[in-house]
DNA sequence: ATGAAAGCGCTAACAG
DNA sequence: CTGTTAGCGCTTTCAT
């Protein structure tokens, strides 16, 4: 049974006083004296009294609560979104109220009521991947809170926005391919309507031309999930047998062509060198050990929650909106080694 | 800029009617008629009424917010538990408002306050490893806030636990290892002040002396982490020779470990087999997969939340507690193969 | 230096 | 069938 909570009212009958001096004194007022003072914080910390954040956010109408939805929570990825943002609330005094989409549009919808019901201040969105209407985001627009989309941006809404610089990812994954001297560089892809799909490939095309490398139509197949990656690698191999890097859109994908490769009698990276995209922990722990692109997670997480922070705190305009680009870093480990030829 | 947020008060003027009239038709009240109910709704729906959630929580004095202390966000168990919990939530009806302790005392306090003051429903906590007072936690049974501990409970805190048997996987994991022929099975295990270290140790114990084998000290060293078993592994498999089996108290230990044996020239699971414990996604990259203890976090996450409505919704007097245990599966995979010898 | 009172948005008892 | 009013806990203006 929830028993009374204590409240100001409780703390001023008990002293004798009105609830205004208690809500003075207990903000430090210059106008109480120093008695009444101790009196009611003694009394509050006795009592173990703790502001009612809901009355109070009624009042002000600010509740210092920001809004997350999220496809999936169980993604190393988007956890380490939510760790970065988290920390960052933590820090500013928010409170973070945590939706996850689960990739379902209409989950999506009750999620963005949800939010706007409980007035957060603030709304920190990825897009799921079944969403291809965006109206139930403009309530927030419309209602005037802020909202910064991160990683999944909607393309179609004007915001703020916290992605990471896929070309560049590409770009350096193929640089350093190149760098180690490899000279048929493949690239596993995202199907090119997604925009990380676009960016990883631009990133790759650019890195060939750059290095006076041709870009051949037979190099690049979609392939962008573990299971795509156990069907489809030992065939391209055998179809492309001058293949000696692979540059995949994604870790998964990566590591598990370097299995399959490694069942077809190969080595990584003597013979063919891989490399992922994103950095989760199944770099560290496959064999070889895989380089990849650092896709900064707790990074993006924390922009997004700054830009937002700020955003609200300073009543910023709703028609000057920005993009912040994390850059990815390239992390070198066993799976991509300087060739001998 | 927040501009107005549309309330009762506005459709009411819109109307010319009352706000209670507003409240009650768009509650479906028996007593208004149905021409206002039409009135009311439709313009609700136009102007994207959405009620306040604030106002109601202070009305009702129950804010439909669970608040969650994790220790941290980014751990595929953990996440996995976040997720259950969220996924009943939202079925329920209910937010949840998200608090990292990142494995600190200091913050988990600061959390318990916040959750208090945002006058949660109820709480949902697994310990920070550095915490070893726990009087902050009682502020919530106090205030007759309901509490379930999942995974790292608080042993001196009567409260709903949702826990899983490690016993029972310790013991699983060291049948299993038996079952397929191995004779020296050695335990990498956690600290024995842990709940987790003993509880995987006891049921390890108890499989040997269940199948009349002997329990041998030099076969349980205190190895749990990653860095641990690289370090250690080489020189306890070098002492003891005969080994052929390890159970390892995580995954990440376990793997570790098998890369160790692997670079000395052994075979997994040929020469030694492994087991882990907690199936986390690294079970399946690494090579040879991973046979492990299923850790059920998503379940834990589910049963943890659904045992906190349950007693929020029915009041159930606080001294009644309940204990969930949840029964860890054992998953087989290539790590681990009956011995021919 | 302190108190009274209004009001944030909503519900519900009471009154017609 | 609808309106009036009090009150949830708190802050703040206006008095005193």
């Amino acid at each position: 049974m929830k028993s009374h909570q204590v409240t100001i009212k409780d703390i001023a009958k008990t002293l004798g006083i009105s609830v205004s001096t208690v809500s003075r004194a207990l903000k430090n007022h210059p106008d109480i004296s120093e008695e009444t003072k101790n009196q009611v914080k003694n009394l509050a910390l006795k009592l173990n009294y703790e502001p009612n954040a809901l009355a109070l956010s009624l009042r002000k109408n600010k509740s210092n609560t920001i809004g997350v939805i999220i496809p999936e929570i169980v993604h190393h990825f988007f956890s380490s979104v939510i760790s970065g943002m988290e920390d960052i609330a933590y820090e500013r005094g928010y409170n973070v109220m945590m939706c996850q989409s689960n990739e379902s549009y209409e989950r999506e919808i009750i999620n963005s009521q949800t939010l706007l019901s409980n007035r957060v201040d603030g709304v920190l969105v990825s897009v799921s991947k079944n969403t291809v209407q965006y109206e139930h985001f403009r309530n927030f627009s419309n209602q005037g809170i802020p909202m910064v989309f991160f990683d999944r941006v909607c393309p179609d809404i004007l915001t703020d926005r916290v992605i990471i610089n896929d070309e560049e990812g590409g770009f350096l994954a193929t640089e350093h391919l190149i760098g180690i001297g490899c000279n048929k560089i493949a690239h596993f892809s995202a199907p090119q309507h997604l925009l990380i799909g676009q960016g990883r490939m631009a990133g790759y095309q650019r890195a060939l031309r750059h290095y006076k490398y041709e870009v051949e139509p037979r190099l690049m197949i979609h392939c962008d999930t573990s299971e795509l990656a156990m069907t489809l690698t030992q065939d391209f191999i055998i179809r492309n047998p001058d293949v000696d890097a692979i540059f995949a859109v994604n870790d998964s994908t990566a590591i598990s062509a370097m299995k399959v490769i490694q069942r077809m009698g190969k080595r990584v990276p003597e013979d063919i060198s891989v490399v992922g995209f994103g950095d989760g922990p199944n770099a560290l722990i496959c064999t070889p050990t895989l380089s990849t692109i650092e896709q900064k997670g707790y990074e993006i997480g924390q922009e997004a929650m700054k830009l937002l922070v700020h955003k609200i705190e300073n009543d910023i305009s709703t028609d000057s909106f920005q993009t912040k680009v994390i850059s990815p870093n390239l992390i070198v480990r066993e799976s991509s080694r300087r060739r001998n030829s």
